[in-house]
DNA sequence: TTACGTGCAAATAATTTGCAGTCCC
DNA sequence: GGGACTGCAAATTATTTGCACGTAA
């Protein structure tokens, strides 16, 4: 492994399919074994239907209660843990205790701005990571997260 | 800003030092504002008395009981977050909600090893990012994270 | 039907805070 | 001596778990 490029990232899992929204969606959760219900389809309805988002647990749990989709914080945590290992979503760390789910699932780029907790996604560009060194003896290199942290300028 | 590679790093702030130890750890406290207490010289000590290193709270606790300065988890966390707002450490984000301080304060690039929480410095490698896009409008790039995650090979 | 899911509340884990007592300058 | 520092315990925050009940296949 010596270079990789944003251009070369896989895109998100539910941006790959066609026809009906939530066909594909029950389809993509059969596929992982999980099964459709309610709950789920909601969330990922609201995760995979408008492009690639970056959300916390407590986000996503707000906004399901707000689209009237009542469903447990726990019932999230779970649901964003399994789309995870189904490898629907990808896990952000960038500080603190707060875990951020992407639907970019993808070894790709991002900006965090410290003040806010906002993550913001760095596409199409030419960001360039090579030379990469060998992992150590019986170890892969299984992802890579690359962080800019922003702050205001300062003037 | 276009280009890095580790090799431009700056070095942890203790190893810039020369003659008594201990002398020039109170130096760096005072520097800093921030009063040389028999706690915080022998966190000091602990933390850059061997060359660069990756520790937790909890561990650097355990480390300080161990060493006969007992000193309270709550000072430890203090004490860390003091150092490194005062430039002597860094604090990494890997996952979860723990959050390891590095004596090396410069941006670099670290391997992880999920299944052992283990932070692994890469040192002296070529590994370069460069093309770095430009900060959003306001905003300036005040540090940048590399983690490239490992995991045993499969076989 | 029946194993898988869900919701709730309690349990953990990591970290922070309030405050009374202690120590450096 | 006085403000900065520390330790303890309680408070927060983020997340996980146990278990009775609900529901998709």
């Amino acid at each position: 492994m010596t270079m990789m490029t944003a251009k070369d990232m896989p895109r998100s899992a539910a941006t790959a399919r066609t026809g009906c929204p939530v066909h594909d969606l029950k389809d993509m959760l059969r596929t992982a074994g999980l099964r459709p219900t309610r709950q789920r389809v909601a969330l990922g309805w609201l995760l995979f239907g408008k492009g690639d988002r970056h959300v916390t647990a407590e986000r996503l749990h707000e906004e399901a209660v707000k689209a009237r989709v009542p469903v447990s914080l726990a019932t999230v945590y779970n649901t964003l843990h399994q789309f995870t290992t189904a490898g629907f979503l990808r896990e952000v760390a960038v500080e603190g205790a707060k875990a951020y789910f992407d639907t970019n699932t993808g070894d790709h780029f991002h900006f965090y701005v410290e003040d806010q907790g906002q993550l913001i996604d760095i596409n199409g560009s030419d960001i360039t990571v090579s030379h990469l060194p060998e992992p150590p003896e019986g170890m892969e290199i299984v992802g890579m997260d690359v962080v800019l942290r922003l702050k205001p300028k300062a003037r």
